[in-house]
DNA sequence: ATGAAAGCGCTAACAT
DNA sequence: ATGTTAGCGCTTTCAT
């Protein structure tokens, strides 16, 4: 009886549990090689956050793959032949990552993913954009700057939820208060720049009274450079995804009209943060956790791209001498 | 020598601290009484941060105070008298402030601010939205719906140096990018409606082809009623700031455009974090902690509006006793 | 003043 | 298997 109720409003010291132990968690981070500086953030805001929230007893394992396929799978399997306590990961091909879910859930390696979902797969979150919301305000902005009109968009793969889903948000949202505009099917790009320059090339010469484009894939460059090469590049109200130098550059130019900012650094923040929190505490995050995405339009471009250090400066290592908090 | 050396690279382990010592942190959080919501999820932020770094030795006092003023100060002696280890604070009248300066100083009691900077107030940091991006956003967004025609500004008080920021961002904007637009004098509301609705009014009857209005206060919805009793809501760009039940119906109904959230729930999260860290690292933060706004339009309106809970989930244990301070 | 010793609440290695 | 104990790196108290 006591026991039992003792039990049940237990909760263990974790300071006493860190000093004690001599446990390192071992945590793989699985992503991909920075095509665009994408990744890179995420894994900068994983280290952050490590760092933050660590008393030093974690240690960061980073496989970096360079592309899809199977030099992903030879990452998970690393990781879990290393008897990692916990995988951070970029779900690209959810059938090859089926093999593994056996293997995590019997060793009980919980799996957080990044960036994009992969369904069907047992994980502890996600932690991924807010789809909708993007989909929605590249479809508002463009509404309210065109009223009506032809527009496109472009994705990786209609069966990538994310892009999907975002693809979704912006057709329903156009239909529903800008009745007088229509969404072509979506260009599939497969993140391969030609295919991106064929495709958008294509569909220009077939729609000549094009007005939008909106550019879910990290490929826009290459959508910009169709546009501008058949001269329609002006009456165009362009809307992208992601930041990266030579985006910022076309956006202060006034080519593209704004970008949806996805927030890897916090991303991957968050990432670790509900990874973390599980293995120490055993407290479950959300099924899913969404971020607001940012716009990015030509002012603020450039505040964007410089490394946002975000929280917290380095830990100096000094005793806490209260030593007056002085304004310089 | 041997000393020395080991002297500077030493960490302490933070780990056996919390574990050893008795002390717990008390730190106070003086703040407004929520007219909206701002303040209420500050107060959230600060907590939910609070539960998450914790490792239960640290105790929030909230000193919650009706009104600007002597209820402040009050806040403010009350909270030094306790002898808090840190004070997390929206600074309203920073000359009242100064006479507190001095005590916190030599008491070296460190000083977080929140939503607003005091200029000249020795603080540890201060956490706010990026004024810049918020004026910038307002801007552009006006310009590209507009193109030309002439706009006006609300803000509290000239004074006040985060709505001056907003206010020169926005009009220096206009004036580089949309060179045929126009930006009236900005009017001031110190956040009273009547106040709001008057000079709106009059406002708006001086000039018949007003185009536009950023809001930069709380009271945006006076000055809506201003525009809609004068019957030319309709023909109005209106931007605003800020999120609330009665400004999200208006801009679902179409009748304010967009509004610029101000994360207060994210803020009061930043707050905490650097004010503690501060207080168990001794590390310091930046000198200002400042946030990307969002930009919410009728489709992402209720997304905001329903709790973000952000994070982490819940945290189950409960602090001993929490001395005669109210809880929010 | 300065130094030695006793824990803080756990885990891990030990003993039974 | 189960119970006991040493010690993680600090802070605090107690003795010198």
């Amino acid at each position: 009886m006591l026991k039992m109720a003792k039990k049940l409003d237990y909760r263990p010291n974790l300071a006493a549990r860190y000093l004690s132990s001599k446990r390192t968690l071992h945590i793989s981070i699985n992503t991909l090689q920075g095509k665009t500086s994408f990744w890179d953030e995420v894994r900068a805001g994983i280290q952050e956050e490590s760092r933050f929230l660590d008393l030093e007893n974690v240690e960061l394992e980073f496989r970096t793959y360079p592309h899809l396929g199977e030099s992903e799978d030879a990452a998970f399997e690393s990781a879990i032949k290393a008897g990692v306590d916990g995988i951070l990961a970029f779900p690209s091909s959810p059938q090859n990552l089926k093999k593994f879910m056996r293997q995590t859930a019997a060793r009980e390696i919980p799996l957080v993913f990044v960036a994009t979902d992969a369904p069907g797969v047992a994980k502890l979150t996600v932690v991924s954009i807010d789809t909708k919301a993007s989909g929605f305000l590249a479809a508002d902005l463009m509404g309210r700057l065109l009223g009506k009109g032809r527009v496109a968009i472009t994705m990786f793969d209609k069966k990538i939820t994310e892009h999907a889903e975002k693809g979704e948000a912006f057709a329903r949202t156009l239909k529903s208060y800008y009745p007088e505009m229509c969404v072509e099917d979506p260009i599939e790009d497969h993140d391969i720049e030609s295919e991106a320059y064929e495709k958008t090339s294509r569909l220009i010469a077939a729609h000549p009274d094009l007005a939008g484009i909106y550019v879910t894939t990290e490929v826009s460059i290459p959508v910009i450079k169709a546009a501008r090469d058949l001269g329609v590049l002006d009456r165009l109200v362009i809307v992208t995804t992601d930041l990266f130098p030579a985006l910022a550059k076309e956006i202060k130019e006034g080519a593209v009209t704004a970008t949806i900012y996805q927030r890897p650094r916090t991303q991957g923040r968050m990432a670790f943060r509900a990874l973390y929190e599980y293995l120490v505490d055993g407290s479950f995050p959300r099924r899913r956790i969404t971020l607001a995405p940012h716009l990015v339009m030509r002012g603020n471009a450039d505040s964007f791209l410089q490394q946002d250090t975000s929280d917290l400066n380095e830990g100096e290592g000094e005793v806490a001498e209260f030593s007056g908090v002085a304004e310089p």
